[in-house]
DNA sequence: GGCATATTCAACCGATTGGTTGACGATCCC
DNA sequence: GGGATCGTCAACCAATCGGTTGAATATGCC
């Protein structure tokens, strides 16, 4: 059986999935509105809320024929935690992390790929 | 093609290359010592180190014929930080929180499955 | 009741993952 | 040179992943 901190990490190893909880941070959604910025189909987003919400990372309410997803930080804190760890032992390299996120921020600024 | 932090979060994922990370926590490893512990061939472990060097969480240097793994905190540093950006509104739930890192450690204490 | 909307289910697909085994290339030591 | 050790490569395998499509299930509205 995988352990939390697998899940958490492997729901948070997908670019789609980080969008999605960086949406939410915003305000809670319907899955309907989750999945209108995506260029895939509504039941691929179902599937990927489905693994955020395996992983604790939010929840989802039913209310009438509309569910909504809301982020839960807690399980996000505890992985962070678990990374902070190893951190802790050396001060951070600026420059390093600097690098890091400006690659980051080019490849997922925009989730449908644009060219 | 992948980002910088789906390489990371995926290499976090298992709890194989989890403990490998706790074990170089403590000092720098060869690969052949790296593997002891676990019950999987050295290949398997050779292919671990690989996806750790290539989320940049380890070094490898090989000096002679043995092959030196050794923690890279800088890229779980910056993986953290994202994670924390989600967090920092909200003071951490201690409970959630504890009740997290009771499971994950029953489950992962003992990476050979002891019954 | 009947239609539209919201969401999931089921089956399928190709790609990736995590593991195995056996052969291979380097390197050290006698 | 030749044997032992260190590590990777290559081929293979079953399982999982991320996506599709089409049908099914609720629910809301007239």
């Amino acid at each position: 059986m995988k352990s939390a901190l697998d899940t958490v990490f492997a729901a948070l190893a997908d670019p789609t999935r980080r969008e999605i909880l960086r949406m939410l941070l915003e305000d809670d959604m319907a899955v309907t509105d989750v999945a209108y910025p995506f260029a895939m189909s509504l039941a691929a987003i179902s599937k990927h809320l489905a693994i955020l919400a395996a992983a604790g990372l939010i929840s989802q309410e039913k209310r009438g024929r509309v569910k909504w997803c809301k982020l839960e930080p807690d399980a996000l804190r505890a992985a962070s935690v678990w990374m902070q760890s190893f951190g802790q032992f050396e001060p951070v390299n600026l420059d390093a992390f600097e690098a890091f996120l400006a690659q980051e921020l080019t490849q997922t600024e925009l989730p449908e790929g644009a060219p």
